[in-house]
DNA sequence: AACGGATATATCCGCATCCGATATAACGAG
DNA sequence: CTCGTTATATCGGATGCGGATATATCCGTT
């Protein structure tokens, strides 16, 4: 397997492109549904502007880590304004390594007894 | 207990902000020291230059997040040039948040499979 | 059919942060 | 005394965030 290269160095990603990554592993969405879906997984935390949202999109386009997907659904359920993306190969590595990241990182908290206590 | 409301709304923190809170949970460090556990801490990832450390240090005191030091170690050990720094307790509050928040995110990452095969 | 709120994408721009380069200087080993 | 490390500090270019703004469509309600 040649393609194995991880993408150690471009480490950490920003919050927004990790959310976005995350919001897309289960399946392409459109844009506002990336926003909605990580609305979702945070609970409300985490609310995206348009200025982000795009912004981001755009910079992971170049990036590699996603692409734009012909796929239409049904037309019934569709709509043509929207535009949908998916996960590359070599954007779920990058997720996987910077979940890994996180992992770790978390264990050294624990080390530390940060957490614990009172929660 | 009165001074207990969360930071909920800063986070995410900065990379940097978190490992230089997570660099002091365990004692007092002055700024080279901080870089250097930091260094420690992620295995020799995470290289911090100085303008990131200090200029984080500066804008975490006007925060509140940490709090410079007036005690010094035996003058043996000591080196008149560093400053030492300690966490706040709302540093050690926002710390917490944030490693709340990246654990939540984990949770999320396991449920979507994104992990779970090699590792 | 008209209205309005939600859906949907896109760009602009001020602000914060990052981070290498640069500067300065004290420390410590040889 | 000299060199490499330790130590702090600032500057400035580059990047990313995120609210404001713009535009337009979709759809349920009246």
């Amino acid at each position: 397997m040649a393609t194995t290269i991880p993408p150690e160095g471009k480490l950490p990603l920003t919050p927004a492109v990790f959310h976005i990554l995350l919001a897309l592993t289960d399946g392409e969405k459109h844009g506002y549904g990336i926003m909605q879906e990580v609305l979702r997984l945070t609970d409300g935390e985490m609310k995206m502007g348009p200025g982000t949202l795009y912004g981001s999109i755009k910079r992971m386009l170049e990036a590699g880590l996603i692409e734009e997907s012909e796929e239409r659904p049904d037309p019934q359920l569709d709509d043509e304004r929207r535009r949908y993306y998916r996960i590359t190969a070599f954007g779920e590595r990058t997720a996987r390594a910077e979940a890994r990241r996180m992992a770790t990182l978390l264990n050294a908290v624990q080390t530390k007894r940060l957490m614990g206590g009172t929660t």
